[in-house]
Parts: structure tokens; sequence; C-alpha cells
DNA sequence: CCCAGGTTATACGATTGCGTACAAGGTGAG
DNA sequence: CTCACCTTGTACGCAATCGTATAACCTGGG
């Protein structure tokens, strides 16, 4: 048989880096094939439409930002603060998926079956810091309402545009870290 | 002369309404004049093109919501931990500044001058927090912190699509709110 | 009451993007 | 080596949208 030269696969990844880049509105199947050196020829052999796509490229982002990162940092970080941190280090640094989680969370304001996706995801993560800060912290509601805060701190310090004088935003997310962990100022860099 | 039936002002407004409800790039000149019940005639007369009324748009977010807001805030709340409420609640309550402002958040992501705005906004947003947390905080590091926090919960829990069993987002938000001030659980709601 | 002015509708060409149809092309099995 | 079959290129029709040009149309001042 003919040999698959731009594999479903490459599209979906296309696809990632694109919505990272430019938001849900800039995933174009063109535009995707001039990236990837084809036409659009062979998409519609994969995909029934460009919806198709982007539904897979949630897919893929769904289980790479839960099942992957939660199962890694169980996996390696054994104390309940350190994984807090690591999940936030997993998710929100690097160039992969921070920018997709903020473009989906932008994308979910307008969509239902992407808000339904997100708080899938977003249910699973939080879990995460409940557990955590739930083994130093013995009042419920303190407990969610620190998770609330941990959550938060991640997703809005991305968001957020301001500055801070004679510091920089990492020093003072990592103070904000130690208040919501109940330690000590100063015990780790982010 | 002849009367101005569509005046600049419907324009931007409209323009506001849709930036809301389907980000930057939802705002076309032909769809809005269909919403103003006109073509997009006139719209020629008044702006050199569609970045122009994007410009403006923005010109009018950025006085509403800040020195609209906080004018408000400063006179009408003398106490420091109400007024850092109320500006919570002024910006990111009801159905107008609100999605405003995260549509700007995700436009400011892809375009430099956008983010030059916000940044501005959220500058003269974050000051406040720290005036008002200034005075019942010494250590400078800290009031940046927890100014930090209060901000990023305002705009995080915005992004959030994470449940809390038993509760609302609300409860935990206030429950949150009396952490980052400094008060004992259960004084105000949000 | 009538005209000048600004305001609006309409029509146009250009561009971009979707999804379809079909022809062209390459690859591996036989 | 050849052919079948999967993949890709190309062309098409349709729709949305931009910005321009121009004619029709109000409205208020003279």
């Amino acid at each position: 048989m003919g040999a698959l030269r731009t594999p479903r696969e490459k599209w979906v990844e296309e696809g990632l880096r694109v919505l990272a880049a430019g938001g849900a509105e800039a995933v174009r199947v063109e535009a995707l094939a001039k990236r990837l050196g084809v036409t659009k020829g062979g998409f519609y052999g994969y995909f029934a439409d460009r919806d198709a796509l982007l539904g897979e490229m949630l897919d893929t982002w769904e289980r790479e930002a839960t099942d992957d990162v939660i199962e890694r940092v169980e996996r390696e970080y054994p104390d309940p603060r350190e994984r807090v941190r690591a999940a936030g280090r997993l998710t929100f640094s690097g160039d992969w998926l921070r920018p997709i989680d903020l473009a989906v969370r932008d994308w979910a304001r307008r969509d239902d079956a992407v808000a339904a996706r997100l708080r899938r995801v977003d249910n699973k993560r939080i879990q995460l810091a409940r557990d955590a800060i739930g083994t130093f912290c013995d009042d419920p509601d303190e407990v969610e309402a620190r998770s609330l805060l941990a959550f938060c701190a991640a997703i809005g310090s991305q968001f957020l545009a301001a500055d801070h004088p004679g510091r920089s935003r990492a020093e003072v997310l990592a103070r904000a870290t130690d208040l919501l962990l109940k330690l000590p100022p100063g015990s780790t860099a982010v």
C-alpha cells in the first residue's frame, strides 16, 4: 500500500502548536497544511472536517495535561508540598503545555464542549492540591480555600500583566507559595 | 446638516459587546453593522479601518476599567480591606467589564500593543491592593505576595473550571479572601 | 420649501477559508 | 517490474470579510 507520509498525528501535533500560538481561531486546515509542507488534499482523508481535528487535539491535550502529569508527579515526588510545586512547574513552565492550557481556557468561554473538558481537567488537577494541602491543614474549608488560591495563582499569574518593583514575578510567586503552603519565607525557589 | 444616526460611540459600544462575547477575532465590521441595523457604509466615515475601531474600543475600556473604578472605590469605601473587595466586585462582577477584561487578557497574549495597555491597567489596579494590604501588613515582600494572590484569585477564578464539592465558588472565594486579608473566617460575603 | 451636507445603501474586486471531486503520484506487495 | 491502493495536488463552488467608490437619501438651515 501507499505510505503514510503525513499521518493523523502530524495534523494533531501541528494543530496544537498553532492553537498554542494563535488560539482556536487560528487553527485553519489550509494554514496547517502549508506548515506541514503539503496541501489540504490529504486532510479530509483523516478527518471529517475541521471540528474533528479540533476534537482530537483536545483529546490529546486532555491526556497529556492530566494523566501524564499526575502520574509523573505522584511517582517522582513523595512530599505533598513538593507535589503542588511540581504539578505547577510541569503544567505551567515550558512552551508546550502552558500555552495550550491558556488557549483552551479562553476557548472554553465560548464553547460548551470545551468547557466540559476543561472542567474534567481542572477537577483532576485541583484534587492533587487538595490531597497535598490536606496533609498539613485540618479545616476542610481552609483546605479548599488554599487549594483554590494555589490553582488561581498558577493560572492567574499567566494572565496578569502587572510589574513588581524591585522583584521578579518568580520571587513574588515563591513567597506567595510559601504563604499558601504554610511555610516560613524563602523555603524554595519556584 | 444631516443627523448623526449611528455615531462613533455606537460602533465602539457594540464592538466592546462583541469583543466580550466572542473575542477580538469576532469583531467584524460587517457583523457589527448588521447588529446595529445598518450596513458598513457609514463605518469608514468614522474609522480609517478595523484597527482604528479596535484601538478606540481599548481606549474606552482602559478608562472605564481603571480611572472610573478606582475613583469610585476610593470615594465610596474608606476601609482598606473593603476597597480590595469592592474593586474586585466592580471589575469582576456583572456582564460589562468582566467579559471584556477576560477577552483583553487573551488578546494581549498575541498583540504587543494590547499587552502594553493591559500592563498599564493591571499596574494601576494592583497598586490599590498594595496600598490597602500595606495598612495591616508590615513586611513589603509579604504585601507584594498577598497583593499578587488577591489579584490572581480575582482573575484566575474566572478562568478556572473546577468544582468545590459541597460549596459554591463564591463561598470558597470568600474564605480565600479572608485568608489573604488576615481576617478570621466568615467576616463577609464576597 | 428647497438645497447642501453628512449619512447610508449598494455594488465591486480582492482575499481567505471551507469542503468536494478527481486526477496525479509514489510505494510496497506480488 | 508492475499494478493496486493510499496519499497528495489541483481546481472548483460557496461564503465571509475587507476596503473603495458612488449614488440615494435624509435632515436641518436659510
